[in-house]
DNA sequence: TCCAACTGAAAACGATCGTTGTCACTGTAC
DNA sequence: GTACAGTGACAACGATCGTTTTCAGTTGGA
């Protein structure tokens, strides 16, 4: 049985079984934001992480354990960047907002491209995430379509909202595999531009 | 040795043979159409064929030269569709054609969703097709980056380009796998309008 | 000091995969 | 009818994977 107040080379054991973790979710992120996900197998993650098959079921129950683990860190820096990216200018107007979130979400990218990868390509790719992992695109899809103006119906809101986000996401995975070859601001104004074009009422148009 | 003239069961070897593969491929266009490209296995492309995998080695140098075969099968087809649909109706104005070939493409993937998977979502599952493959989409990116107005630069150019072909592609994605419950009328007009939009050129707007 | 918890490395197991090889059988040409 | 190309089912091989187990060493509390 093991004993989590008892030290061990300073540390306690939960200290050193949450440190291992992380240290796995690490190596996940590593390898899966190479791009294929074939390449992050039990062993590969434990040898990245410096650790031993037996400290990977200390943690995980089994390989797609870990899988939904790197996606959901992932995931969840993404969101609290653009949360914070957005409370930072909560002041100023909508425009200024969605330009502070993509900012954000860019520069998490660039910051370290994996993570985007994660985030944006890994979904599809793996079979594990497929079904539980993939919640990020629909939701960011809902938060679009619930900020839409009224003056369209439910499927005009829904198409565009569907739009923005695929566009959104192939922009930068294009752009985070060299395949768009564009200033970053540019990117980043065009992205802004979109969301504010969507985001006006209808006027003369259909 | 072989000989190709020799008839067998009324039929040639080369006949034989070439129907062999054309059923491998279907088998692989079946299989990758559930949209996990790792059920695609030899023998279960083979069991599916109801051929033995003897007869996969005669088709195919190994497993990725058969998925490369699905993968330009399916783009060939919708390569034909559109352009046919487009040819139809060549002599119409640009909206209308934009109309067709749109048209056209949705009804491939709701006639065959299998096509719709393997042309949209495999290129980047599979790692034997991320490199050689997936030249479908960027290929539409480029003629619709050259299609647009000369009134932006080529950077807007290839932005906005490349917006429109992750709209589209997220779109029938959405489409296919049910998430994006919309009428198929609505969702074609939506992606014409889309498509009309770019192409015109800009007024008063930046 | 002694014992038990903890650690690290690696072997082992069963499954599946891609790929090649074997073997008995069937239809066709001579 | 005999030899042989073609066929079909399946075993076999080596590799890799996920997962479990073994085992010798190390650390710290009693």
């Amino acid at each position: 049985m093991t004993n989590a107040t008892r030290t061990w080379g300073g540390t306690t054991l939960a200290d050193r079984r949450a440190d291992r973790r992380r240290r796995l979710v690490e190596a996940g992120i590593e390898l899966l934001g190479g791009g294929d996900s074939t390449a992050v197998t039990v062993r590969a993650v434990c040898r990245t992480a410096r650790l031993t098959e037996r400290y990977f079921y200390e943690s995980f129950a089994d390989r797609d354990a870990l899988m939904l683990a790197v996606y959901e860190h992932v995931a969840e820096s993404a969101r609290q960047a653009i949360l914070d990216a957005v409370t930072r200018v909560a002041d100023t107007d909508p425009e200024e907002q969605a330009r502070a979130a993509v900012r954000a979400f860019v520069e998490l990218l660039i910051d370290d491209p994996r993570k985007g990868t994660v985030l944006l390509l890994v979904p599809i790719t793996e079979p594990a995430l497929n079904k539980r992992g993939a919640e990020l695109l629909p939701t960011f899809t809902a938060m679009i379509r619930d900020r839409l103006p009224d003056g369209y119906d439910d499927v005009h809101r829904e198409l565009t909202a569907t739009s923005l986000i695929g566009a959104l996401t192939y922009l930068f995975i294009s752009y985070l595999d060299g395949s768009l070859d564009v200033p970053r601001e540019r990117l980043i104004e065009h992205a802004v531009g979109m969301l504010v074009a969507a985001a006006s009422p209808p006027d003369a148009t259909s």
